[in-house]
DNA sequence: AATTTGCGTAAGTAAATACTTACATATATA
DNA sequence: TATATATGTAAGTATTTACTTACGCAAATT
């Protein structure tokens, strides 16, 4: 069982709740509204972006209000980065041959 | 079967295909060195990063050259990118207010 | 012409994934 | 105190994934 961002990130529910929750904060339930899914189905997605280190959970009374945690994204965007610099020198280049023409 | 970027890169063999290809095109067996699992394998790898349109073959004989596409990698700096503009921001007021102790 | 090389693909398989329903438990409310 | 609410978790399941071995075929080499 693998559990770093990039397999978090794969689903197309767990980037919606990373969504939902990146600017505020928000209970299980106010998130599994969201979906068609079950809450249970939302409640392992949410223990899976936790063990990712993708989430907060801050307990309150009852209720368990998941807070974005945005350090393992830029493990992403650290890896995105290296090839963008390559494809936007690329573009330079072309920029150049364009305007020397 | 999803095909889609996220789920193309959330495999670490694939990742370590697009580091391979990225600054050089390599044919199938120059890639599948590279691995511990067998050829057969990678090539069903590659199969996938094609259909997700992240790399082009270039068919040279009986070779096959693999060249990185990073279109549909935007997809994923994009998908960062609205985070990363947000902690970022967050980041420059944790700094003013530091700034103003 | 025979052989080697580079590759795709089919079939089989173990493990992982994403979901479900059913149930348990703690906290809040009536 | 009885009930409602918010949630975790276990068990079962269909599907997907990542791999293997075996085979086939076209292009290059001998």
């Amino acid at each position: 069982m693998r559990r770093d961002v990039f397999q978090a990130i794969a689903d197309p529910t767990r980037r919606e709740i990373i969504n939902l929750i990146a600017f505020q904060s928000l209970n299980l339930n106010a998130i599994a509204d969201h979906f068609d899914v079950s809450r249970p189905a939302i409640s392992q997605h949410i223990k899976i972006l936790n063990e990712c280190g993708l989430l907060n959970i801050r307990q309150d009374g009852r209720e368990r209000f998941c807070e974005i945690k945005f350090d393992r994204l830029k493990e992403v965007a650290n890896w995105i980065a290296q090839y963008q610099a390559f494809w936007n020198s690329k573009l330079d280049d072309l920029e150049r041959h364009l305007a020397n023409k």
